[in-house]
DNA sequence: CCTAGGCCACTGGTCCGACCAGCATACTAG
DNA sequence: CTAGTATGCTGGTCGGACCAGTGGCCTAGG
């Protein structure tokens, strides 16, 4: 055995208010403090924690931007302890996205990839009840298929969100979300500029009609091919050829 | 036509720090800051937003929690505009986890539909330099079977990175990474107590090199099923039994 | 008795001014 | 020319102050 030598760790500097933070985080995160219980005000906190309001007033903010609490102007009450919410995971999935230098190529690829695992899992494991909601979703797409495409699209988005959600897992839904949230963003202005939307909308409308269907049959596998390359029809138009390549190998063999 | 009526929207109080968040996060987003840069100091920025220092600070507490700048205390440079991390991402996937909106099971799921699916990608994408890379994380991994699980699993990763790097996708990195570090986070001490680490070692670097094989060979499909296979042989008995069923559409038909 | 109304104590949001310790640079003494 | 110090900034923390809200209490009117 090596003769351990006395070891020191860096000394790190830690803000006052970071403590403070770490206490309520731990107090939340454990348990002792459940969503919709309240937090003591704050001029309370700088009691207990000995601190000044300025210190518990930047914890407070940091814990709000981590969606942790929530504090309302004037509440008798206190801040608000906040079930977890998902909110903070789409912001940062966001950002990444937005920052790690994201060619549509990729987006592309990330979202035929999820929503084609999606369906997969949505043919085999969603209720009767989900089932409902893509119907009732698809119904308003072909309601809106005249009016403007705003409405449209929601009712896309409403549709691919019940499927998401009839895989019973959050992560796909908020990645989902976020995935073509952004590949929408990246290519909003050159869609508009299509030389026939109407067109497009009907064809999409076939789509959704056909991979429901998969679906409802519990055809895993056909509803994520059919979702991948209908992405790929649609979208890889606007990829450069140079990356087409990489979207290739979802199309399955 | 509707007459459509006056509409009025409901009246939201705008924090004074919230708007000086949104201008500065802003300015990160849109790249007109880039990582590295500095922001003016607390003083300039408090005359340039028209608001007061603690409203100032507010909002870089917020910003910093958020993993966009860094403020050192005496760094007459001023705060530090940072490059997008996933640290944040991390930690918010962790809170949910811990709060039970996300189990084992949906982790699980969702690691085994990213983990497969980069393998597809890789087989068909991957350079001969990403393949010896993969070489020598698992040539380190048979030379970490004796000695610690630490080496060991650094390793592991180290493979891992190394394919989902060959998918040329940076999200598909960036997820992998966290979805593997919250699994293992959740079943680190279950996994301490195996009955045999020594023997899961093995099997682990058995997989590997099959899932490598074909990888090299262009095989993706087979690479798909196998690492699936894998993870839910390693992981499934971890997994509450009522939930392992949302796994199995993963293992193909 | 009960209720509608206003009152009031307290909340969080913002501002100000002050002091401290830390950092990078310029300057100075050797 | 170098080593060390002085300096002028930085961010971190503190205390006190004022304001606009909120919700419960208390009261006047039924």
């Amino acid at each position: 055995m090596d003769p351990e030598p006395v070891r020191f760790e860096p000394v790190t500097t830690v803000r006052a208010y970071e403590r403070v933070v770490e206490q309520i985080e731990q107090a939340v995160l454990s348990g002792r403090l459940s969503p919709g219980e309240r937090l003591p005000s704050e001029r309370e906190l700088m009691a207990q924690f000995g601190v000044s309001r300025s210190t518990v007033r930047e914890a407070l903010r940091v814990l709000q931007a981590g969606e942790v609490i929530r504090s309302r102007a004037g509440d008798p009450r206190g801040p608000e302890v906040l079930p977890a919410s998902t909110a903070v995971l789409q912001k940062s999935m966001h950002r990444l996205a937005r920052a790690e230098e994201l060619g549509l190529a990729q987006l592309l690829q990330f979202r035929m990839l999820l929503e084609g695992s999606a369906y997969l899992l949505a043919a085999r494991l969603r209720t009767e009840e989900q089932l409902a909601q893509m119907d009732a979703a698809l119904a308003e797409m072909r309601a809106q298929l005249g009016r403007g495409d705003s409405e449209f699209s929601r009712a896309d988005v409403a549709f691919h969100d019940a499927v998401a959600r009839a895989t019973q897992n959050p992560l796909l839904v908020v990645c989902g979300e976020v995935v073509r949230g952004v590949v929408l963003e990246l290519i909003e202005d050159k869609l508009a500029h299509a030389a026939d939307r109407r067109a497009l909308m009907r064809k999409s409308v076939a789509h959704h009609i056909e991979v429901l269907r998969a679906v409802r049959d519990g055809e895993g596998e056909r509803a994520c091919r059919l979702a991948r390359h209908a992405l790929y029809d649609y979208y890889a138009e606007y990829v450069p050829e140079a990356e087409r390549a990489m979207l290739h190998p979802l199309l399955g063999s």
